[in-house]
RNA sequence: GGGCGAGUGGCGGAAUUGGUAGACGCGCUAGACUCAAAAUCUGGUUCUCGCAAGAGAGUGAGGGUUCAAGUCCCUCCUCGCCCACCA
């Protein structure tokens, strides 16, 4: 008898598959389609982790599964390789980053095989890679000749330390989310990505999508969609006009004061007398500071009076035009109407400066409430008194339109993509600048922009790119007038390479063209995306970017994942996050060389909890695991003993729980339960060895142990071949057909049912699975620790829940 | 402050439509095998009382709907995550 040998089975069974091309696929519309991948993994120099061995391990179940099910599965990997650190190593080392980012694939490649993951590797992308960021060049392109790319000069986000701006998903709480440090605000010409005309588009689908519902709220936020009006505010001296937005313009008879953001145009302009000197420090001062240091201490509100006056529009009254920094300059139009009985903001404000407050809604404010937000009726409102505020809404807005004062208008919190990148590590921005025909995109048939080697990659905090000191190569000539013209120096941001590679996948050796649309029409889009990060910036763009080639008419989808698979973190064992520092990483790598091997590592990581949970390492767990894989080995191992007993009492018992566990574990994998449909073959398991104890017919036996071993291959795939060619199967077990279950078998003739007493469980009856239930009732009357409780009353009802329990009711 | 989740044994978790709460695994424990240990196998394991049969309690707290509630409704508490002066 064999012993179990991960490390011997394992390498075995993954050279076949591989000499075998077993993965590799192609368009076959015979077929139903399945495409899976999870989110591509930026190749570091510290190899697979927890996290990437957990992700992948959900795309390879599911790959497989649906492979098993006779789908036609594509199951690509890529390289997500532009970006910071392979940048920051080659300044540290003057090593060629092309260089690094080589090695680390080719070691990642390696653990990813020994991952037993299944992947048509004929597919492999890598989006530093010429033949591949031609085509990021080129979307770039038809993004810029649709308006849909333009440059502009605006406040960004400047991290210091890393000598490039950010768009606003890279900033999280102030600071940058690659190194940490506190950013900036530095005025730049930049690249931006006009996702803002796509707002409502991509807020219409979300809707639809089978995504969680957390990533679905956290797009919605972030989109920010609120409908309000914009209102005019004329100056009580002068021409000037100050435009204010309001989400809530049935409060303006209440609106005592107008605010505007210290980078407001008018802002220094306003100061008037004494306050001139006050108003010009509080602004420099505000705008120094970056947004983040001002809305961190959000408790006490900051302001100064500019000592102008403006016209309330619905009043007519003067109304004090304030500067502070709580009025946000890139929101809405960097000015507010302060309607302090109805905002909390505007009321601590209101309150700080002595400032009047009028009440313009009726409503129930609860005991210690200064201020209400909710709706009710209008009071010191003209001619809309009475009018509900909600309806109020409309009506004022109508009214401000018709004296031209006013107008409905929509705002979103999101902002533009910025995507230039001051950074050598990056696809170069394809546009070429001339002096007479300003900036140019590179025609089709000169991309790609290739990056060039250089020696000194570091930027020297110019606001350049070390590429600005390339000079052989930025010196070119315009594409319209053949006059001296530079490059674009700047690259950009590595979301926009990997906004697009799910549909390069589907025809990754292209030359002609970015793809071939019936080619992506037939895989795209993803049937599942797998991955546990980038709610927003990453998951956002790509969808942007679909949106953008359905109107472009190069896809037939507007949305690029059908279904997302959202996962949790793999912690340390203690439940902290795993971190070098503490020197508590478990290598996924280290695990399978402990003998433990890629089967136990992969089905442990899947047993640990639901998906979407968090879950802490734990070596006893693991362990349990390789106790179950070798429990399922050696009951493969002694099937002659079972079989030599020829007994056929139990053949009936093992063919109930047969079909169940088909059930069960084919349920539990559609619904993304791996868990529980480990579970499920573990039980299984149980049960085959106290029935193979007395024996069985041979076909019986053998069938029970070739379903078990078709059953558990989406998990684990080599002891499910290896034990399947010692079963005496043909071929792999990919190949086979996945098993059928029959629910009238899985009801057993006699089932047991539960006996309440006023809801309370007194005890069981075995019954016939078709007994009649009059029949049924009365035998639950007639259980000895039922009837001590009923006693000498007569049930007022019984309920008799068919197949599950009877309850007495007294 | 706003939004979204979640609270079940010693631990991770299960219970898909309101129908026997605690599947499965870990841990613990008793036994078998062994000179012994490991490995493996078999049994037990929510708490309290009881030799047992069984009884009582029990899914964060309190209330409600129902023959029946972990599941539905209301009030509250705690924790996690995301966004956060967005007018």
């Amino acid at each position: 008898m064999q012993r179990y040998n991960p490390s011997a089975i394992e390498p075995k069974w993954q050279k076949v598959w591989e000499d075998q091309k077993v993965n590799e696929v192609d368009v076959d519309e015979t077929k139903p389609k399945t495409y899976v991948s999870g989110m591509f993994p930026y190749p570091s120099g510290a190899g697979m982790h927890t996290g990437h061995a957990f992700s992948y391990s959900i795309v390879d179940t599911l790959a497989r599964f649906y492979r098993q099910q006779g789908h036609n599965v594509l199951n690509p990997m890529g390289w997500d390789t532009f970006g910071l650190p392979a940048e920051n190593y080659a300044i540290k080392t003057g090593t060629a980053p092309a260089k690094v980012t080589a090695e680390n694939i080719a070691n990642f490649k390696k653990q990813f095989k020994r991952m037993g993951v299944s992947i048509d590797w004929t597919r492999e992308i890598n989006t530093s890679d010429p033949s591949y960021y031609k085509w990021t060049q080129w979307v770039f392109t038809k993004l810029f000749e649709r308006g849909l790319a333009y440059q502009k000069e605006s406040l960004q986000w400047w991290c210091p330390v890393d000598k490039t701006v950010l768009a606003n998903e890279q900033v999280e709480g102030g600071h940058c989310w690659r190194c940490g440090s506190l950013v900036e605000k530095k005025s730049m010409k930049q690249w931006f990505f006009k996702i803002t005309e796509y707002a409502d588009s991509l807020l219409e689908e979300i809707d639809g999508l089978d995504w969680p519902q957390k990533i679905k709220t956290a797009q919605t936020n972030w989109i920010g969609k609120s409908q309000g009006a914009e209102i005019e505010f004329a100056l009580a001296s002068g021409e000037e006009v100050i435009t204010v937005f309001s989400t809530r313009p049935d409060t303006i008879f209440g609106a005592s004061f107008l605010v505007l953001a210290p980078e407001h145009p008018l802002a220094k302009q306003l100061g008037a007398g004494d306050f001139v000197e006050p108003l010009t420090r509080y602004i420099d001062d505000a705008v120094k500071k970056s947004e983040i240091e001002r809305t961190n201490d959000t408790k006490e509100k900051t302001g100064v009076f500019t000592g102008s006056y403006a016209i309330n529009p619905a009043t007519g009254e003067k109304v004090p035009i304030w500067v502070a920094d709580y009025v946000l300059g890139g929101y809405g139009t960097g000015a507010i109407m302060a309607v302090p009985a109805h905002d909390e903001r505007d009321f601590a404000f209101a309150e700080k400066f002595g400032l009047p407050v009028v009440e313009v809604v009726e409503s129930d404010k609860n005991d210690g409430e200064l201020i209400s937000h909710g709706e009710g009726p209008l009071i010191n409102s003209g001619q809309f008194d009475g009018m509900m505020s909600s309806d109020a809404r409309e009506e004022i807005v109508a009214w401000l339109e018709q004296r031209q004062l006013g107008r409905a208008k929509t705002t979103y919190k999101m902002r533009d993509w910025l995507i230039s990148r001051q950074r050598y590590w990056g696809a170069p921005i394809p546009i070429i600048h001339c002096a007479d025909h300003g900036a140019v995109a590179v025609p089709e048939d000169q991309l790609p922009v290739i990056l060039p080697e250089i020696e000194d990659y570091a930027p020297k905090g110019d606001g350049k790119s070390a590429l600005a000191r390339a000079e052989d190569w930025v010196n070119t000539t315009c594409p319209e007038c053949g006059k001296p013209a530079r490059r674009e120096t700047d690259t950009m941001d590595g979301y926009a390479c990997s906004s697009w590679y799910l549909l390069r996948y589907a025809d990754p050796q292209n030359t002609e063209r970015a793809w071939d649309p019936a080619k992506v029409n037939y895989w795209n889009p993803l049937d599942f995306y797998v991955g546990g990060d980038h709610a927003v910036a990453h998951l956002l763009y790509v969808r942007f970017w679909t949106h953008v080639f359905n109107d472009m008419g190069l896809v037939d989808f507007k949305e690029p994942v059908k279904k997302l698979v959202y996962h949790g973190y793999i912690n340390a064992e203690d439940g902290t996050k795993m971190s070098k520092s503490k020197g508590n990483v478990i290598d996924p790598l280290d695990v399978i060389d402990q003998g433990y091997g890629a089967d136990a590592l992969r089905t442990y990581v899947l047993f640990m909890g639901p998906v979407e949970l968090d879950a802490a390492w734990s070596s006893k767990g693991i362990a349990g695991i390789y106790r179950f894989l070798n429990r399922v080995w050696t009951l493969v191992q002694e099937y002659d003993d079972a079989v030599e007993k020829n007994a056929t009492d139990n053949d009936q018992a093992v063919l109930v729980a047969r079909h169940k566990t088909v059930r069960k574990v084919t349920d539990d994998i559609r619904r993304m339960s791996f868990n529980t449909a480990i579970a499920g073959l573990m039980e299984y398991v149980n049960e085959l060895y106290k029935l193979k104890v007395d024996g069985f017919s041979e076909d019986v036996w053998r069938d029970a142990l070739a379903t078990l071993v078709q059953l558990l291959a989406p998990f684990a795939p080599h002891i499910a071949d290896e034990l399947w060619l010692q079963l005496g199967r043909d071929g792999l077990v990919q190949h086979a057909q996945w098993p059928h279950w029959d629910d009238e078998l899985i009801v057993e003739d006699t089932i047991t049912i539960a006996i309440q007493v006023q809801g309370k469980l007194r005890g069981e009856i075995s019954v016939a699975k078709d007994a009649d239930p009059e029949e049924v009732k009365a035998l639950a009357l007639q259980h000895d620790n039922v009837a001590r409780f009923v006693g000498d009353k007569k049930p007022a009802k019984i309920i008799y829940v068919p197949g599950r329990l009877v309850n007495i009711v007294l």
